[in-house]
RNA sequence: GCACGAGUGGCGGAAUUGGCAGACGCGCUAGACUUAGGAUCUAGUACCGCAAGGUGUGGGGGUUCGAGUCCCCCCUCGUGCACCA
């Protein structure tokens, strides 16, 4: 019987039938191994998935299918991480609630994700803007408020004058705001709420090592949050103020000939002399308006202004100036340093510039080391220090000062990180209300557990006043409550949280994803977790990645869970660029959706293509030529089958393989070779060899069908073929099994093992070489010994002409690869 | 500037980790079947050479019987960080 292969027929109805059997419910606990293949947290943008999208989920939903294919419990989750600025900008320009968009966002997600046959179980879908759900990200903001790690502090926050907002730090892009390219953005004071993740950074760093992520992951990781080791050192002014520096060179403290403190350093208004006032001013007032990018920038030369005022060094008593410019930031370490030009390019620019003295104080071995016009920063021996010391390697003055200071109270060793704690305040409204009230006697108080959520009122106008506040503080009716202390009038905080909040436990709801009385249950969350895979974009790098594990230790220290990391193993899937080798955008109106390729292919081809054009963490662009060829892959593989459906048989066809003619075992052995192969490249995630093999598998069976017609090893290969193809192809192989007479449904068969003795190589090719040069190649058994493979090496003819003559003074014999015989 | 990555046919990429370089696919060439072909099938396809043979994994050195793979230097591209004291 012929069928005509018709994907734009059977895929809707096996999507259909998929859904309505629910194929792909996931039990909660079993005795199964568990694997939880979890995809990063979506936001659904109004545009849709484009094909660069699935190249996050095709892989993952193949692994998860695998997996279940190898007997695992998978949970295989998706959900809706929607609250966030698009929704609500979309709705300030076209009127629409971003309640209303994000529903129709998400449904789109949900059925383009459908189309593409990824095997979620949909009965655990989540929405973080939901009350149900952000009812526990307010409930981990109140054990981060419990336990001293979210606090409220004024600070200066970016604003944007176009927007008439404040902006989140990742809103900023060069120093200018995202939607107007060419408006720098300014700082404002304002009060915000920040977690205290910088309490974390200790561990944060250390238990990156045990983690299975791309390295070049980790080392964002580190540098972001920059741990340096130092000491900081008190340098009394003459006015008796003392300044607080930092710094990774307690070494070189005595070539300390200037200080600097940042232009917004709290004590310069104090140091600063009468006579230098009026100078001081005018260059903190320029440092003020200058823009991030320009004050940053290191091409920049340095600037600065002396205050008038003098600072004690606490080594040698010595009187120096202290001056202030923009190079030292307020935010690292303490906002002051002390300068050694001779040790520290920045320093020793800065003293050029101005004048100021240039002390060397470490002799390197190499006098050569220090080049003109440069600081020198290596190792070498004190020098023009005190008795005492000079003539101490560097390392070990190092010691033996930061000894000094400690005993004489003037400095400590210390560790400074980069890192800031996270600011999680919003002025929006499109966000988790933060669940704390302001009342006017008790002041800050937060929401009981008990009255959460704190529901997001909806009927709201969410224009921008431009006054820097949420548009929550002009809904009265959410403002005013009552004192959860007192019971009298009360305020609630109306910034909204940032979205990564809600990003930042999402993980553990999708094992008890409609629990209401906790944000998870203990015993499924440690059945679960860690995630044994996680797949996403490379961009979430520093932000979620570290945010997410952040989250996970502080629930670890509150005895939550178990685990201090969440996320066992990472990979970054690598970005689909449009066929011109740009990146696919709306505004290039060059992007491709999955529903124009399922419509013009089908959705195996697409899911086969985007697996099969490169290895899945490589950036590769699409070919409009290359996804013709895995169509015509998909189209042999159903001729295969079409014309002979009753000859096939879903259960394993018994060979007598020793019986086999050669070609016969040739085909077995191919067919067995493949399992080895896909299964091997499946756990290995290199799936564009998979694919590979299953057309080597398919290229060596068409022609064994046009010259044997349906035997037993034919169809045993077949059946082997559709098996192996399941995960990658799921309708293709699901209407391929049906139609040989299989029970619903093939994605719930088991996993093929293949069978070492047949998938052995019974003859090799031993290629032969002489002086390293290949020189022939023999057809020989693969049990060949040594002493049998340098014989039949040596007596060959073409071998013998080069050997003739010659002395063999070293023969190599690597089994079952080569022989090298080395001649004079 | 600093720190990682990566350079393999006309193209995307293989090479199970030091052992036949170019699997698989695209493209291309020739042929078969066709009224037709953007269908299908067959053969070929790294380069030079009629051939024997030689040369080839960005360039140059090195280790080794043997290097795409390991080591050193250089070039190009990509990514991240970028006055962090």
């Amino acid at each position: 019987m012929q069928v005509s292969y018709n994907p734009h027929e059977y895929e809707p109805k096996w999507r259909q039938k998929w859904l309505d059997s629910k194929i792909y419910k996931t039990d909660d606990v079993s005795d199964k191994p568990k694997f939880y293949c979890l995809d990063f947290f979506p936001y659904p943008s109004g545009s849709g998935l484009s094909v660069g999208h699935c190249r996050n989920y095709i892989p993952t939903d193949v692994i998860a299918r695998y997996y279940r294919m190898r007997g695992y419990n998978v949970l295989h989750p998706m959900g809706w991480d929607a609250f966030g600025f698009p929704a609500e900008n979309y709705a300030i320009q076209m009127g629409v609630h971003p309640a209303e968009t994000t529903r129709k966002n998400a449904a789109t997600y949900r059925r383009q994700l459908q189309l593409i046959g990824a095997s979620y179980d949909w009965d655990r879908e989540i929405n973080s803007t939901h009350p149900d759900y952000y009812k526990w990200t307010q409930w981990f903001f109140l054990l981060l408020y419990k336990r001293g790690l979210a606090y409220r502090k004024k600070s200066e926050q970016w604003w944007c004058d176009r927007c008439e907002s404040v902006l989140a730090n990742e809103q900023v892009i060069n120093g200018c705001c995202w939607r107007h390219e060419n408006t720098p953005v300014t700082k404002k004071p304002l009060e915000q709420w920040f977690f205290k993740i910088t309490a974390y950074a200790e561990r944060l760093l250390n238990d990156l090592d045990e983690l299975d992520w791309p390295e070049p992951i980790k080392i964002m990781q580190r540098n972001w949050i920059g741990r340096s080791t130092g000491a900081q050192v008190t340098f009394m002014a003459k006015n008796g103020v003392p300044i607080e520096v930092f710094t990774t060179r307690p070494d070189t403290l005595f070539g300390a000939t200037f200080m600097v403190l940042a232009p917004e350093h709290p004590l310069v208004p104090e140091l600063t002399t009468a006579d230098r006032r009026a100078e001081v001013e005018a260059y903190i007032q320029k440092a003020r308006t200058e823009s991030e990018i320009d004050r940053m920038s290191t091409e920049k030369e340095k600037t600065g202004v002396f205050t008038g005022a003098y600072a004690i060094n606490p080594v040698n008593d010595e009187k120096i100036p202290i001056w202030i410019a923009d190079y030292v930031l307020m935010g690292y370490g303490t906002g002051a340093i002390m300068c050694v030009p001779y040790g520290d390019q920045r320093d020793y620019e800065f003293a050029q510039k101005y004048g100021i003295e240039i002390r060397k104080i470490i002799e390197p071995e190499n006098p050569d080391a220090v080049v003109e016009g440069q600081a020198y920063t290596g190792d070498g021996t004190m020098v023009n220090c005190s008795e005492e010391y000079n003539g101490l390697p560097n390392r070990e003055f190092y010691e033996k000062i930061c000894d000094w200071l400690e005993a004489e109270g003037r400095g400590k060793r210390t560790v400074n990180y980069k890192m800031r704690d996270w600011l999680i305040s919003r002025q929006r409204y499109w966000g988790a209300p933060i669940p704390v009230v302001l009342c006017e006697s008790c002041g800050e108080q937060p929401v009981p557990e008990d009255q959460l959520p704190v529901l997001l009122p909806e009927d709201v106008d969410f224009t921008p006043a431009g006054d820097g506040k949420s548009p929550l503080a002009r809904v009265e009716s959410f403002v005013n409550t009552t004192c959860p202390q007192c019971g009298g009038h009360a305020t609630r905080e109306t910034d909204t949280m940032d979205g990564f909040a809600c990003s930042s436990w999402y993980f553990l709801r999708f094992p008890n994803p409609r629990l209401d009385t906790a944000p998870f249950d203990r015993e499924t969350v440690e059945y679960w977790l860690p995630v044994d895979l996680y797949v996403g974009g490379a961009e979430h790098a520093v932000m979620h990645l570290l945010y997410a594990r952040f989250w996970t230790k502080v629930m670890q220290d509150a005895g939550l869970v178990s685990f201090g990391e969440p996320f066992a193993a990472l990979r970054n899937q690598g970005m689909l660029l449009a066929e011109d080798g740009g990146k696919m955008s709306k505004s290039k109106n060059n992007v491709i959706t999955p529903d124009e390729v399922a419509e013009e292919y089908s959705v195996d081809v697409l899911r086969m293509y985007l697996m099969f054009l490169a290895p899945f963490d490589y950036e590769v662009s699409w070919s409009e030529a290359s996804i013709a060829g895995v169509d015509r892959f998909a189209r042999r593989v159903w001729r295969l089958f079409d014309e002979h459906w009753d000859q096939f048989s879903t259960q394993p066809i018994p060979i007598d393989f020793d019986r086999l003619s050669a070609e016969d075992k040739a085909v077995m052995r191919k067919a067995h070779q493949t399992i080895e192969k896909v299964t091997f490249d499946i756990e290995r995630m290199q799936f564009n060899t998979a694919i590979a093999a299953l057309m080597e598998l398919v290229n060596v069976l068409t022609p064994y069908k046009d010259r044997h017609g349906i035997t037993d090893v034919y169809r045993e290969s077949c059946r082997i073929l559709i098996h192996l193809m399941a995960p990658f192809a799921p309708y293709m192989a699901e209407e391929i099994w049906h139609h040989i007479g299989g029970a619903y449904s093939i994605h719930q068969q088991a996993w093929l093992g293949h069978n070492p003795d047949w998938a052995k190589e019974n003859t090799i090719t031993l290629v032969v070489q002489v002086n390293g040069k290949k020189r022939d190649d023999l057809t020989v058994p693969a049990d060949v010994t040594k002493d049998q493979a340098l014989e039949l090496a040596t007596s060959s003819e073409k071998i013998q002409k080069y050997t003739t003559g010659k002395r063999i003074i070293k023969s190599i014999y690597v089994p079952r690869r080569l022989v090298n015989l080395v001649v004079k």
